[in-house]
DNA sequence: ATGCCAAATCGCATATTTGCGATATACGAT
DNA sequence: ATCGTATATCGCAAATATGCGATTTGGCAT
Protein backbone atom coordinates (compact mmCIF):
# COMPACT_ATOMS: atom_id res chain seq x y z
CA UNK A 1 0.00 0.00 0.00
CA UNK A 2 0.64 3.76 0.25
CA UNK A 3 1.99 4.13 3.86
CA UNK A 4 4.40 6.95 3.94
CA UNK A 5 7.96 6.29 4.08
CA UNK A 6 8.17 9.94 2.94
CA UNK A 7 10.62 9.84 6.20
CA UNK A 8 12.64 7.26 5.14
CA UNK A 9 14.25 10.13 3.04
CA UNK A 10 16.10 13.52 3.67
CA UNK A 11 14.35 16.63 4.46
CA UNK A 12 16.12 17.67 1.10
CA UNK A 13 15.19 14.61 -1.18
CA UNK A 14 11.33 15.43 0.24
CA UNK A 15 11.53 19.24 -0.26
CA UNK A 16 13.06 18.27 -4.10
CA UNK A 17 10.10 16.00 -4.16
CA UNK A 18 7.58 18.01 -2.93
CA UNK A 19 8.70 21.00 -5.39
CA UNK A 20 8.60 18.84 -8.14
CA UNK A 21 4.73 17.46 -7.30
CA UNK A 22 3.92 21.01 -7.47
CA UNK A 23 4.65 21.17 -10.90
CA UNK A 24 3.73 17.78 -12.23
CA UNK A 25 0.38 18.22 -13.44
CA UNK A 26 -0.41 20.68 -17.52
CA UNK A 27 -2.65 22.59 -15.84
CA UNK A 28 -0.63 24.04 -12.98
CA UNK A 29 2.11 24.72 -15.27
CA UNK A 30 0.15 26.24 -17.45
CA UNK A 31 -1.20 28.73 -14.70
CA UNK A 32 2.06 28.96 -13.03
CA UNK A 33 3.05 30.64 -16.42
CA UNK A 34 -0.03 32.61 -16.79
CA UNK A 35 0.26 34.14 -13.22
CA UNK A 36 3.53 34.70 -14.11
CA UNK A 37 3.52 36.43 -17.62
CA UNK A 38 1.00 38.70 -16.24
CA UNK A 39 2.72 39.59 -12.89
CA UNK A 40 -1.46 39.80 -11.32
CA UNK A 41 -4.28 37.50 -11.89
CA UNK A 42 -7.18 36.67 -10.44
CA UNK A 43 -8.59 33.40 -10.21
CA UNK A 44 -11.81 34.39 -12.14
CA UNK A 45 -9.57 35.49 -15.33
CA UNK A 46 -7.90 32.51 -15.06
CA UNK A 47 -11.26 30.91 -14.75
CA UNK A 48 -12.63 32.24 -18.34
CA UNK A 49 -8.88 31.56 -20.26
CA UNK A 50 -8.42 28.06 -18.60
CA UNK A 51 -10.47 24.85 -19.95
CA UNK A 52 -11.41 23.44 -16.79
CA UNK A 53 -14.08 23.98 -14.27
CA UNK A 54 -13.92 26.60 -11.85
CA UNK A 55 -13.58 24.13 -8.73
CA UNK A 56 -10.63 22.44 -10.94
CA UNK A 57 -8.79 25.65 -11.05
CA UNK A 58 -9.03 26.46 -7.41
CA UNK A 59 -7.97 22.99 -6.40
CA UNK A 60 -4.73 23.40 -8.50
CA UNK A 61 -4.35 26.80 -7.76
CA UNK A 62 -4.58 25.44 -3.78
CA UNK A 63 -1.43 23.32 -4.42
CA UNK A 64 0.61 25.63 -6.05
CA UNK A 65 -0.37 27.91 -2.43
CA UNK A 66 0.90 24.62 -0.59
CA UNK A 67 4.60 24.19 -2.52
CA UNK A 68 4.56 27.98 -2.29
CA UNK A 69 5.02 29.18 -5.36
CA UNK A 70 2.70 31.71 -5.81
CA UNK A 71 1.00 33.81 -3.02
CA UNK A 72 -2.64 35.31 -2.81
CA UNK A 73 -3.55 38.84 -1.93
CA UNK A 74 -7.34 39.78 -1.61
CA UNK A 75 -8.46 42.93 -3.40
CA UNK A 76 -12.15 43.06 -2.92
CA UNK A 77 -13.76 39.84 -4.17
CA UNK A 78 -10.84 39.09 -6.19
CA UNK A 79 -8.51 37.06 -5.70
CA UNK A 80 -5.02 38.20 -7.00
CA UNK A 81 -1.78 35.75 -7.48
CA UNK A 82 1.31 36.15 -8.14
CA UNK A 83 4.30 34.21 -7.68
CA UNK A 84 6.99 33.55 -5.10
CA UNK A 85 10.35 34.82 -5.67
CA UNK A 86 12.42 33.38 -2.88
CA UNK A 87 10.87 29.75 -3.74
CA UNK A 88 11.25 29.84 -7.50
CA UNK A 89 15.34 30.75 -6.12
CA UNK A 90 15.23 27.93 -3.90
CA UNK A 91 13.86 25.37 -6.76
CA UNK A 92 16.99 26.81 -8.45
CA UNK A 93 19.14 25.78 -5.69
CA UNK A 94 18.08 22.54 -5.16
CA UNK A 95 17.44 21.31 -9.18
CA UNK A 96 20.11 23.35 -11.01
CA UNK A 97 23.01 21.53 -9.33
CA UNK A 98 21.24 18.21 -10.16
CA UNK A 99 20.08 18.95 -13.97
CA UNK A 100 24.26 20.48 -14.38
CA UNK A 101 25.92 17.37 -13.05
CA UNK A 102 23.73 15.03 -15.68
CA UNK A 103 23.27 17.81 -18.69
CA UNK A 104 24.84 16.70 -21.60
CA UNK B 1 -13.49 12.47 -12.15
CA UNK B 2 -10.11 12.14 -13.52
CA UNK B 3 -10.82 12.49 -17.32
CA UNK B 4 -7.70 12.63 -19.22
CA UNK B 5 -7.77 16.49 -20.02
CA UNK B 6 -4.09 16.67 -20.67
CA UNK B 7 -5.23 17.23 -24.23
CA UNK B 8 -6.45 20.28 -23.34
CA UNK B 9 -2.86 21.61 -22.99
CA UNK B 10 0.21 22.29 -25.14
CA UNK B 11 2.89 19.93 -25.58
CA UNK B 12 5.29 22.11 -24.06
CA UNK B 13 3.60 21.77 -20.66
CA UNK B 14 2.90 18.69 -21.00
CA UNK B 15 6.42 17.45 -20.98
CA UNK B 16 7.40 19.52 -18.12
CA UNK B 17 4.62 18.20 -15.92
CA UNK B 18 5.73 14.75 -17.11
CA UNK B 19 9.54 15.10 -16.37
CA UNK B 20 8.57 16.75 -12.85
CA UNK B 21 6.39 14.15 -12.38
CA UNK B 22 9.20 11.66 -12.62
CA UNK B 23 10.80 13.73 -9.96
CA UNK B 24 8.15 14.36 -7.63
CA UNK B 25 8.96 11.50 -5.21
CA UNK B 26 11.86 11.38 -2.67
CA UNK B 27 12.53 7.71 -3.07
CA UNK B 28 13.16 8.44 -6.80
CA UNK B 29 15.53 11.90 -5.99
CA UNK B 30 17.15 9.37 -3.71
CA UNK B 31 17.61 6.89 -6.65
CA UNK B 32 18.49 9.30 -9.16
CA UNK B 33 21.19 10.85 -7.39
CA UNK B 34 22.81 8.07 -6.01
CA UNK B 35 22.39 6.81 -9.80
CA UNK B 36 23.98 10.08 -10.88
CA UNK B 37 26.92 9.74 -8.31
CA UNK B 38 27.97 6.42 -8.87
CA UNK B 39 27.91 6.88 -12.80
CA UNK B 40 27.01 3.12 -13.21
CA UNK B 41 24.95 0.97 -10.52
CA UNK B 42 23.10 -2.40 -10.47
CA UNK B 43 19.56 -2.28 -9.20
CA UNK B 44 20.74 -4.66 -6.40
CA UNK B 45 23.10 -1.99 -5.18
CA UNK B 46 20.14 0.23 -4.87
CA UNK B 47 18.15 -2.45 -3.15
CA UNK B 48 20.89 -2.86 -0.52
CA UNK B 49 20.83 1.10 0.40
CA UNK B 50 17.58 1.93 -0.24
CA UNK B 51 15.03 1.57 2.30
CA UNK B 52 12.23 0.02 0.49
CA UNK B 53 11.48 -3.03 -0.69
CA UNK B 54 13.19 -4.43 -4.34
CA UNK B 55 9.45 -4.84 -6.14
CA UNK B 56 9.07 -0.85 -5.22
CA UNK B 57 12.69 0.16 -6.12
CA UNK B 58 11.89 -1.28 -9.58
CA UNK B 59 8.81 0.64 -10.26
CA UNK B 60 10.16 3.98 -9.50
CA UNK B 61 12.70 2.91 -11.61
CA UNK B 62 10.61 2.16 -14.17
CA UNK B 63 9.18 5.74 -13.88
CA UNK B 64 12.84 7.21 -13.90
CA UNK B 65 13.27 4.95 -17.06
CA UNK B 66 9.59 6.04 -18.65
CA UNK B 67 10.43 9.43 -18.46
CA UNK B 68 13.78 9.32 -19.85
CA UNK B 69 15.85 10.81 -17.08
CA UNK B 70 17.88 7.19 -17.25
CA UNK B 71 18.71 4.23 -19.08
CA UNK B 72 19.86 0.94 -18.95
CA UNK B 73 22.92 -1.22 -19.95
CA UNK B 74 22.44 -4.90 -19.30
CA UNK B 75 25.36 -6.58 -18.06
CA UNK B 76 25.40 -10.14 -17.59
CA UNK B 77 22.33 -10.67 -14.91
CA UNK B 78 22.58 -7.16 -14.02
CA UNK B 79 20.95 -4.24 -15.00
CA UNK B 80 23.41 -1.05 -15.17
CA UNK B 81 21.98 2.52 -14.87
CA UNK B 82 22.83 5.53 -15.68
CA UNK B 83 21.44 9.18 -16.51
CA UNK B 84 20.92 10.40 -20.07
CA UNK B 85 22.50 14.05 -20.36
CA UNK B 86 19.86 14.89 -23.55
CA UNK B 87 17.07 14.68 -20.69
CA UNK B 88 18.50 16.51 -18.33
CA UNK B 89 19.62 19.14 -21.02
CA UNK B 90 16.07 19.22 -22.18
CA UNK B 91 14.70 19.65 -18.63
CA UNK B 92 17.13 22.47 -17.75
CA UNK B 93 15.80 24.00 -21.22
CA UNK B 94 11.86 23.84 -20.06
CA UNK B 95 12.62 24.86 -16.44
CA UNK B 96 15.38 27.12 -16.46
CA UNK B 97 13.35 30.24 -17.87
CA UNK B 98 10.68 29.46 -15.93
CA UNK B 99 12.61 29.62 -12.37
CA UNK B 100 14.72 32.52 -13.80
CA UNK B 101 11.55 34.40 -14.85
CA UNK B 102 10.35 34.20 -11.02
CA UNK B 103 13.53 33.56 -8.90
CA UNK B 104 14.58 36.46 -6.81
C1' DA C 1 -31.33 42.87 4.65
C1' DT C 2 -31.20 41.51 -0.21
C1' DG C 3 -28.95 40.57 -4.29
C1' DC C 4 -24.92 39.80 -6.88
C1' DC C 5 -20.50 38.25 -7.96
C1' DA C 6 -15.87 35.92 -6.93
C1' DA C 7 -13.85 32.26 -4.64
C1' DA C 8 -13.49 28.34 -1.60
C1' DT C 9 -15.09 24.11 -0.01
C1' DC C 10 -17.94 19.73 0.06
C1' DG C 11 -19.13 15.39 -1.68
C1' DC C 12 -18.73 12.12 -4.81
C1' DA C 13 -16.85 9.24 -8.73
C1' DT C 14 -13.00 7.65 -11.02
C1' DA C 15 -7.99 7.35 -12.01
C1' DT C 16 -3.45 7.04 -10.69
C1' DT C 17 0.28 6.25 -7.38
C1' DT C 18 2.62 3.84 -3.87
C1' DG C 19 4.08 -0.30 -1.55
C1' DC C 20 5.05 -4.99 -1.21
C1' DG C 21 4.66 -10.21 -1.07
C1' DA C 22 4.69 -13.63 -4.30
C1' DT C 23 5.80 -15.29 -8.53
C1' DA C 24 7.99 -15.35 -12.96
C1' DT C 25 11.86 -14.48 -15.86
C1' DA C 26 16.73 -14.09 -17.23
C1' DC C 27 21.42 -15.03 -16.78
C1' DG C 28 25.75 -17.38 -15.24
C1' DA C 29 27.97 -21.11 -13.13
C1' DT C 30 28.27 -25.93 -12.26
C1' DA D 1 19.47 -29.70 -16.58
C1' DT D 2 19.83 -27.63 -12.03
C1' DC D 3 20.94 -24.20 -8.80
C1' DG D 4 21.65 -19.53 -7.22
C1' DT D 5 21.42 -14.77 -7.93
C1' DA D 6 19.40 -10.48 -10.00
C1' DT D 7 15.33 -8.25 -12.04
C1' DA D 8 10.90 -7.72 -13.65
C1' DT D 9 6.16 -8.36 -13.28
C1' DC D 10 1.58 -9.65 -11.14
C1' DG D 11 -2.00 -8.89 -8.07
C1' DC D 12 -3.70 -6.83 -4.41
C1' DA D 13 -4.63 -3.05 -0.74
C1' DA D 14 -4.53 1.48 0.57
C1' DA D 15 -3.51 6.33 -0.30
C1' DT D 16 -3.62 10.19 -3.06
C1' DA D 17 -4.85 12.95 -7.15
C1' DT D 18 -8.08 14.68 -10.53
C1' DG D 19 -12.41 16.65 -12.02
C1' DC D 20 -16.65 18.80 -11.36
C1' DG D 21 -21.58 19.91 -9.86
C1' DA D 22 -23.49 21.85 -5.98
C1' DT D 23 -23.22 24.49 -2.09
C1' DT D 24 -21.16 27.75 0.99
C1' DT D 25 -18.60 31.71 2.14
C1' DG D 26 -17.07 36.49 1.76
C1' DG D 27 -17.22 41.07 0.01
C1' DC D 28 -19.48 44.92 -2.26
C1' DA D 29 -23.26 47.52 -3.62
C1' DT D 30 -27.96 49.05 -3.19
Amino acid sequence: MAGNKKHKFSERENEIAMLAKALAHPARIYLLETISKRKFVSLWELVTITPLAQATISQHIKELLKAGLIEVIQQGPFSNFHTRPEVFGRLEKLLLPIIRKNKR
